[in-house]
DNA sequence: GCCGATTTGTCCGTATGTATC
DNA sequence: CGATACATACGGACAAATCGG
């Protein structure tokens, strides 16, 4: 981002990160960040914000700013964040590939737009994949992608990452995802392109994507093997 | 809430979800917010990115706010806000009630103060509840709450809702909610306390809940039978 | 208990930038 | 190019909560 309000936000963020500002305790107030950063208390106030959505901070009226964020022991695999898979296996250190099973250009039927939210009649690219780490596989997604969305999508592209070529190449920019969790059985064909060991239930993540257009242009199914699994989320009340 | 913000997010909120402002088409304009709910410019935006956080709608510039909302078939039973086992139970229109097991006060040992993310020697009260639905024994909560933040709590109380006793009569305000759903197995405890049938797994979902004041005053494990669990998120990339 | 200083929360009006049509 | 619509940023005003003297 090249907003000043964002760049407010990392560094603030990093500070924390990196334990210059402690779990509980309190951040500079608002007039000090003011003159450390030479901008005015909204900008502030907007950076603060995204803080706080994102589980780092809690504003006390009166008080100051609290620091309530803990480095976290557990690896995360899906944070309160849209990330690619990419960025979340290098997160996490991990070495990551993927395997293309399915790739075909389909007509939403009526029963198949119930399931994924696209319309009948939509023309959809259906993609089935297996992310496999450290050689074993550990997810598979099956996604619908609005083919008109993504022209010029090969098997070689989804391999690689498909949101790295919507927003480098292709210029899209993913805004909005709502995502869901269950927990579900494994089914023979989760058994076939997953090494499952002796796990008959796996966690799902059902996820709609919207571009900047406001276009739902991906339903992904996410099912992963629970020893694997973490999804973290931050609530603020009333927000 | 009695901020003017609030009040028009809850009015377009409403609007969206019975059908005025429907899906994929755009909300009033700025501009013309302005006039309906005379007010400026900013409280506008403060109310429309509140919509956005919560998935509802989707600025977009050059254009208008798309409105992304789509009523959804299936019960979420916990959502991308705060709320009580009540205020979810009654939204879905579940007869539901709540069995105290453990009712007991402790102090943090080493191991549980890691564990739950309390320190060492706090006095905690220990809490144990299944929640039944319909006569089935389907969600555990083991819970550790920290016992001065919570004076005069009975298991009389923790039957009914702990969060109405916090904010009713403590006037506690509850604010921040750090959330992580994972899948554990189930264990013996969990099969001798509820209606599993035969599942041998569960979602867990553990949660840290911060007050007003920043203090860390609860950490609780939800264990949830998995034909019943649905955990909802949206998420803005950059927000 | 009161008062004043500090700090966050809300709201306003204005200006400028950027994207769309 | 001009009109419209959202996005960012500024500065000011007042409210509400906290804290110390």
């Amino acid at each position: 981002m090249r907003t000043i309000y964002y760049e407010i936000y990392e560094d603030l963020r990093d500070k924390i990160l990196d334990g210059t500002y402690a779990y509980q305790t309190y951040m500079p107030a608002e007039s000090q960040l003011i003159k450390m950063y030479q901008c005015s208390h909204n900008t502030i106030r907007k950076s603060i914000s995204v803080l706080m959505l994102h589980g780092f901070v809690q504003p006390i009226r009166g008080k100051g700013v609290l620091v309530i964020y803990r480095p976290e022991r557990r690896a995360n695999f899906v944070l309160g964040d849209i990330e690619t898979f990419k960025e979340a296996a290098a997160r996490n250190g991990l070495v990551a590939q993927t395997k293309v099973l399915v790739f075909e250009h389909i007509t939403a039927s009526e029963s198949l737009a119930e399931l994924t939210g696209f319309m009948p009649g939509d023309e959809l690219l259906h993609l089935e994949r297996v992310r496999i780490f450290e050689n074993e596989a550990l997810i598979r997604d099956k996604s619908f992608f609005l083919s008109s969305a993504l022209p010029g999508l090969t098997p070689r592209i989804a391999e690689d990452s498909v949101y790295a070529y919507a927003e480098n190449v292709l210029g899209m920019r993913i805004v909005t995802s709502n995502r869901t969790v269950t927990v579900d059985y494994a089914t023979a064909e989760d058994r076939d392109a997953m090494d499952l060991l002796d796990f008959d239930m796996l966690a799902v993540v059902t996820n709609h994507t919207f571009n900047e257009q406001g276009v739902m242009f991906e339903s992904t199914q996410s099912r992963h093997r629970p020893d694997f699994f973490t999804f973290h989320d931050t609530a603020v009340r009333g927000y």
